[in-house]
DNA sequence: CAACTAAATCTTTTT
DNA sequence: GATTTAGTTG
């Protein structure tokens, strides 16, 4: 890449910017405050800031890019280098997480902690409260929140700094009387992970805040990175609100975001952070992006009415495009949830032999089990898809197994992964693995503690050995599976499917020359599981993708399926309690909408009380912020699925689509 | 003491 | 449907 001359490079900018845009981009010192609704190009306008500070003569590595995800920032980086040329490689950036990881993984002296800590991810805290739980559950016969509730609960509690009994009250009353119980299962909760030299993913925050505490610390970062870029910056809990400040006592921190996008509430997230940015770095200036270039001015119109009905948006913005025309978005109604998995079927069919890839469509859920039905539709017709949100690659069984045995060699404290490894070995159960942990150092030593005459024994000694050695991550992963897929053979019947994912570990494994940077990575960034059947012939990598709202956010695709907005899904069920709930639902609802280019549908099946939901209730309503001012009949088109209808495949199909559609029989089977 | 079976309960979103 | 608890067997 060549580098170009600097006032050519201007030149450029000011072509692809508008106003607002270049004005955010060239702007060099002192904080700035950007807010840049759906599709405005915010993240262009983040990768010509990059550029243009490279230019100016700023050292790429005192750039600091905190992200929400670990993709948007190598994207970011990526863009940046075909602009600016191989220096932009150096410019820092991750998330928040990742960041404070790296950090610690220097400064965790700082706060007693050794620098080879292991992360927990979300289940590994889970099983060490459990373990913490059933210790006190002996002592009790009272109902009792299950281990994934309290670690919610405590989780909830640090970030939004409120105290234990306060989420409790306002999360689940019903386990007030318990409060006390829970706190100290909290307590012995963080002395465990001290001791055993563990980490969550909350503490690498909160741990990372107390080391910025230390003036000699706080110094040396801020000025490492001079120049500090936030983006989502609505999405910023008061932990990581604080480290900004700490970080950025130089005032160089420009914030982007949308509060009309602000959805991690339950993170602790709260748009009060990027009300309040202006007073905290004083003499902000204020940039406004407004003009959309993602959507047809017909699914902006349908997008700026639904957010328009919010009572809390403070940064009021109305998105506008120049693009002409499109279709409007169209509203579906079906039976059920096998017709409406039918149609998104049949759509994607028509969608793709009018041209569009499978890449450039998706279906958003609310919740990772919305698609269930739809997956299994997909699944029959051959149309691959690749799944984001619900459950992760890394959370299967067996692959937390796998890493399991390499945290103990990272960690040889790490008691959960070693009660995982143990446990594993036929005949051991609770009582053996803690006899073992608390003599692990006797054993090591060639003591037997009684346990030679037991039929673990001599699975025990092997994997003691599998455990002495300390290798490259991949050696030390072939060592492991000659001990480990015996068992798991044994253990799980379907191992052939398990071995497939075991298979797909290795070149990840093989990436990494160290052992502590790909255990962190692996929690940090887990790789998705993809999954789905693949068409018959030539298969491309063309993949349909499946959403969570949440994990689509900053995305788009020319064609999406909101699929299931029926009351109670969106919002959900849980989300009733309070206003603030609802109205982050509401501000949920905008980005899915504005994820969409040219095609949006928006379908809502009739949910018969046969569904999962315990008490019978019927969801028939479609979602509440839909119907609010009759929103639908004024911005939608709309489609009425009949059982003839069905029965006859004659599908009505929308915008430009609209000639009569061949049958497709070829599909169907 | 480990491993299995049966009944009971609650079901969001993510680093 | 998964997770959890109680009760049973080997």
């Amino acid at each position: 890449m060549t580098y170009q001359p600097a006032l050519e490079l201007a030149a450029q900018f000011k072509d692809e910017l508008n106003p607002n845009q270049w004005r955010a981009a060239t702007h060099l010192d002192g904080p700035m405050l950007v807010i840049a609704g759906a599709g405005s190009g915010k993240t262009k306008t983040l990768v010509y800031r990059v550029a243009h500070l490279i230019h100016q003569g700023i050292d790429p590595s005192s750039i600091l890019l905190l992200t929400f995800t670990k993709k948007s920032a190598y994207d970011m980086m990526r863009r940046a280098s075909s602009i600016v040329g191989d220096r932009s490689q150096q410019v820092a950036g991750g998330t928040f997480h990742s960041v404070a990881n790296m950090l610690l993984r220097v400064f965790a002296p700082t706060v007693g902690f050794d620098p080879g800590f292991t992360i927990l991810d979300r289940s590994d805290a889970d099983d060490l409260i459990g373990v913490i739980r059933g210790n006190w559950l002996s002592r009790l016969d009272v109902r009792f929140p299950k281990k994934s509730t309290i670690g919610s609960l405590i989780s909830r509690a640090v970030n939004t700094g409120k105290s234990l009994e306060s989420v409790i009250a306002e999360d689940s009353p019903n386990f007030l009387e318990m409060a006390s119980d829970i706190r100290q299962i909290a307590i012995e909760y963080t002395e465990r992970k001290r001791t055993s030299q563990l980490m969550d993913y909350d503490d690498l925050l909160l741990f990372f805040r107390e080391a910025l505490e230390n003036r000699l610390v706080a110094d040396q970062i801020s000025e490492q990175y001079r120049y500090m870029m936030i983006d989502e910056y609505q999405d910023t809990n008061a932990i990581q609100c604080d480290i900004i400040r700490m970080m950025g006592r130089h005032g160089n921190v420009m914030a982007v975001g949308d509060d009309a996008q602000s959805i991690y509430s339950f993170r602790g997230a709260s748009i009060q952070h990027i009300l309040d940015f202006p007073t905290h770095f004083p003499n902000t200036q204020v940039v406004t992006l407004d003009q959309n270039y993602r959507s047809t001015q017909p699914i902006l119109d349908l997008t700026n009415a639904v957010i328009g009905q919010s009572t809390h948006s403070h940064y009021t913005k109305v998105l506008f495009t120049n693009q002409d025309g499109g279709a409007r978005p169209v509203y579906i109604e079906a039976m059920d949830e096998r017709a409406q998995s039918q149609y998104v079927k049949t759509q994607i069919l028509a969608f793709r032999e009018e041209g569009v890839s499978l890449n450039d469509m998706a279906v958003l859920i609310r919740s990772g089990y919305h698609s269930n039905d739809l997956e299994i539709e997909l699944n029959a017709s051959g149309i691959p898809f690749q799944k984001f949100g619900g459950f992760k690659f890394l959370e299967t069984a067996h692959i937390k197994d796998v890493v399991a045995y390499l945290k103990v060699i990272q960690n040889p404290s790490d008691e959960i992964s070693w009660s995982r490894v143990l446990g594993l070995l036929d005949g051991v159960g609770a009582k053996t693995i803690s006899r073992i942990i608390s003599n692990l150092d006797r054993l090591r030593a060639g003591e037997t503690i009684g346990l030679h005459k037991k039929r673990c024994w001599d699975g025990l000694k092997q994997l003691l050995g599998v455990l002495e050695n300390r290798d490259l991550p991949a050696k030390l992963l072939d060592r492991i599976l000659a001990h480990y897929l015996p068992l798991m053979t044994i253990r799980y019947d379907d191992h052939h499917r398990r071995m497939g994912d075991i298979e797909s570990l290795k070149p990840i494994v093989a990436r990494f020359d160290s052992l502590p940077l790909l255990l962190s990575d692996l929690s940090l960034d887990p790789p998705e599981l993809s999954q789905g059947g693949v068409l018959g012939g030539g298969s491309d990598d063309e993949r349909l993708t499946i959403s969570t709202i949440h994990s689509a956010k900053g995305l788009e695709w020319q064609v999406v399926f909101l699929i299931s907005m029926v009351d109670g899904y969106l919002p959900s069920m849980q989300s009733l309690g309070s206003d603030d709930q609802i109205e982050e639902e509401r501000r949920l609802l905008y980005v899915a909408l504005t994820r969409a280019k040219r095609y949006l549908m928006i379908l809502k099946p009739h949910m018969e009380s046969g569904g999962r939901f315990g008490s019978g209730v019927a969801l028939t309503e479609p979602c509440r912020f839909l119907t609010q001012s009759n929103l639908i009949a004024h911005y939608t088109n709309q489609i009425v699925l009949k059982k003839e209808s069905r029965r006859h495949r004659q599908w009505v199909v929308p915008g430009s689509l609209d000639s009569p559609q061949p049958s497709r029989k070829k599909y169907y089977f």
